[in-house]
DNA sequence: TCCTTTTGTTAACTTCGGCTAACATTATAT
DNA sequence: ATATAATGTTAGCCGAAGTTAACAAAAGGA
């Protein structure tokens, strides 16, 4: 298991590197307001505990393993968002800022009922629905906004 | 601001007195599962903030900032740990390592706003609730279990 | 009382995650 | 092609929060 620093560190190269394809270490420290030198240290950490691809002077490239991670660690950060945003109503930016806090601490369980959840009642308390996040997006129903 | 970890010494402190009255160093080691010198340096810090009185050798008082704060951390707690057990239906031990966690993470407002929303869940939507947490409970109506 | 056990403190070390300053490399523009 | 700018790396430092080992103080029992 990787820190909590570490994991923002890679779902922001996940983030960039969709967004703008190649991506630097400049680039990293100016979305995390950090410095090169600690971009530096923690793709070389990323690197050891293969999640990145990366040679000095190199381009930075997502593993396997990394990919996966990142995705998980985004799903995460996208179901807390959701349910600080239209379950408790929060308006976004402070969703977003507390869902990037939230992520990062609760288990894999926590997340997956806090999906069923939100899920549920945004669906209006469709219980019989099977949303699973570990598992592919429901088909019987679809998210919607919530009704007052 | 203290940082995270001194909210944990401050939390286990008030809570041992309560239950046990005079309390030691070692009490909250054993609680807390580190050291004695891990602790010894956190009543030192929680001295220097001034949240805690204690001299050398001598016993460990909360100040009125210390006690206030223990309170408001202790409070934030039970609003998580109630969400997560009786909103999410995580089980009690799970609902308690969570709402450890995130409890340290979330703000006020974020605090106020799950406090509000579980409150109303319990209560079966009675969305004329006032409940306030950082003001009295609401004397309108009482927490209740989950109805399923 | 005094010896032993328990408790508390200090010192020195570790890891993590950040930083700056200095230097190395790569890219760009004239 | 080369000077300059931009980018990346290294080295060394810092603070937070923990550790162990060694020592000091307090408490308790014979």
């Amino acid at each position: 298991m990787i820190s909590k620093a570490l994991e923002e560190y890679l779902k922001t190269i996940y983030v960039l590197k969709k967004q703008n394809g190649n991506i630097r270490v400049t680039d990293i420290a100016n979305k995390m307001n950090c410095s090169k030198p600690s971009v530096n240290k923690a793709i070389n950490n990323l690197k050891e505990n293969n999640l990145i691809n990366y040679e000095t002077y190199g381009t930075i490239e997502l593993t396997e393993n990394g990919e996966q991670l990142a995705k998980k660690i985004l799903e995460t950060y996208d179901i807390v968002y959701l349910f600080f945003k239209d379950v408790i109503g929060l308006k976004e930016e402070s969703a977003k800022q507390e869902a990037e806090k939230v992520k990062l601490v609760i288990t894999d369980e926590t997340t997956n009922k806090l999906a069923k959840y939100t899920h549920k009642v945004l669906d209006l308390y469709d219980l019989d629905c099977n949303y699973d996040v570990n598992q592919e997006r429901c088909r019987n129903c679809k998210r919607r906004t919530l009704k007052k």
